[in-house]
DNA sequence: CTGAAAGCGCTTACAG
DNA sequence: CTGAAAGCGCTTACAG
């Protein structure tokens, strides 16, 4: 039954000795090695990582929690840790956290507790989920990915500076009529902590920088394509007040905007400029400029920097930190200084 | 250190005691139950499912082999399974499979093959696969969504159908020139065998049951949103020869119809009906008719019969068969008889 | 209903 | 370089 054990057999050593030569950890001849090597593939030896697991303690298994998994984003991470993880032989588990309550607690308080996993990725967990749950207890690294609860050490943009570079590219080109849509209606503490609530605070000092007034600048938007569609819609709709700009959070928020755009009659760039922050597979399509960023290095990057903790056991477990990745302005063909606008043309 | 044993000692039972009443499995008086549980909190106890695997044999977790994360059908399938796993207490292993070879054989024969998993999931496992790799050898349940290597059962939608209702409905308004775009270049076997070959075949078959001619049908395009603005560009961008409609392979190749069209002045659906197959989330906002599936039920229900058969160990495992899941038409703004076209005012 | 004991399949000091 | 033995943290017949 031991399967481990019909492979010495079969070999003619001690399960010690096969267990060495199939692990490649302690000293085996290299005729042992072959032997069991052999004997193993003969047998069709299958080993069972529990039991490994049991006795060394590592389990080869991260935990990755996300938010959302059909936003390109948060998929785009995940493809990027997952491909990481597999490249070290490592298993990714994973865990879709829905705003139910109850399935909080139960990822966080259950599933993640248990002795299964080596390490944890939060992805897009906003900071003050820290009040309800802090990480730390698991007792195990983690990082977050773009956002991360408090004390919790992440890889992510500089999103106040994202924002603040979005807002540059429309202020020099002359654009003072700038709306920022995305993110929630209520601008609480906590929501100005979270990713779009950097990008707008980022976005919001550069206008105050440029003697712009900053105040009400902030249209709510579901973050999503027909979020920012939906959005627009209202925003455009509005013949009292039309922005010669629109910021969308992120680059589905944009889109979204620019095919409410269309279906107003609005042109783009004449009429209305519209930026974005991601560098969406989508974004060269629909000509839009964006902040750029590489969610896949993000994923990458959070795995090495696990990696690099797990395999030195002399690192300082969970030693806080933010890891910032680069992003660059990528103009197209949707923003433009502000030309005609549809109102005064009528 | 043996975490069961201090929660035992501390419950002042043994540890068989303490293990039945925390697995709920065996008699406990309700009071040793509420001394252990109240001991466990106090401790707070963390079960080690490695040891518990080791002796039950099972490991609660179930491996998923997705070919792709950021497309929309793959997406939603894999939201809807990770959801059902974790209402079950179980796991979701992912491994995303890309077109390198080294990567499908460490996957299928390395990651998969080892204890860890009491299932496996294969999303969009073409059934050529089956050439290379028998899901059969792993030794345990397996189920196929969208589509599965040969001898696997899978659950899907009835490609061949669903390609014929969307051809019946352009047919019904009027169409004759149309063209199916999606999937390879090469219509060999494997392909004809494929997702997509199935419902360009359905397609074709109806054209032929309406006395249409069915030959050169087919463009190929990759499928996703640009790929199918390409391949649109294309064809359209070609004077000598425009079809009336089109029905793409997918919502997403459908999507990318659309924008192409806008770009190139083709009035849709006036001059250019279009339809595709998904119900993606983007289909409203760009007035899509297409034929609507539900992803993440199709997960969802490969877990119910997964579970069924894991419960019932009577159950014959891995019987062939495919289930069904139904799809409809739904008419938007895409498509219409046939009109004025381009080619024509000009 | 409860406990002592064996054992799940491995790995790892330890002694040789 | 190799093997006998102990043990990782649980569960499960078995006998009571």
């Amino acid at each position: 039954m031991n399967a481990l054990a019909d492979v010495a057999r079969a070999a003619g050593v001690s399960k010690a000795t096969a267990s060495r030569a199939l692990s490649g950890r302690g000293y085996v001849s290299t005729d042992a090695r072959d032997r069991v090597v052999a004997a193993a593939s003969a047998i069709g030896y299958v080993a069972s990582p529990n039991a490994a697991s049991l006795v060394t303690g590592q389990t080869f298994n991260v935990g990755v929690v996300i938010p959302f998994i059909n936003k390109w984003f948060f998929g785009e991470v995940l493809e990027g840790a997952e491909r990481a993880l597999l490249d070290c032989g490592y298993d990714l588990t994973l865990y879709n956290l829905t705003d139910d309550p109850d399935d909080r607690d139960r990822i966080f308080d259950f599933f993640l507790a248990r002795k299964r996993f080596d390490a944890v990725i939060v992805i897009g967990v906003e900071p003050h989920v820290s009040r309800v749950w802090s990480p730390l207890r698991l007792g195990k690294p983690v990082i977050g990915i773009g956002a991360a609860p408090d004390g919790i050490r992440s890889v992510s943009i500089d999103d106040v500076a994202a924002g603040a570079l979005a807002a540059d590219h429309l202020l020099r080109l002359g654009h003072t009529e700038i709306v920022f849509l995305g993110g929630d209606g209520d601008e609480g503490d906590e929501w100005l902590g979270s990713v779009h609530g950097r990008r707008l605070s980022g976005f919001t000092s550069a206008l105050r920088a440029a003697g712009v007034p900053a105040a009400d600048r902030h249209w709510p938007a579901e973050i999503s394509l027909p979020g920012g569609m939906d959005a627009a819609l209202r925003l455009l709709g509005d013949p009292r007040y039309r922005p010669t700009a629109i910021f969308a959070g992120s680059d589905e928020v944009a889109i979204g905007v620019i095919i409410a755009a269309r279906q107003l009659g609005i042109l783009v760039p004449a009429e209305l400029s519209v930026i974005g922050i991601d560098g969406h597979d989508y974004a060269p399509m629909f000509g839009l400029t964006t902040i750029e960023q590489h969610p896949r290095d993000q994923g990458r990057r959070a795995v090495e920097i696990l990696m690099g903790e797990l395999g030195a056991s002399a690192a300082v477990p969970n030693e806080p930190g933010a890891e910032i990745m680069p992003v660059r302005l990528v103009t197209r063909s949707s923003t433009s200084a502000p030309g005609l606008r549809s109102g005064e043309i009528v």
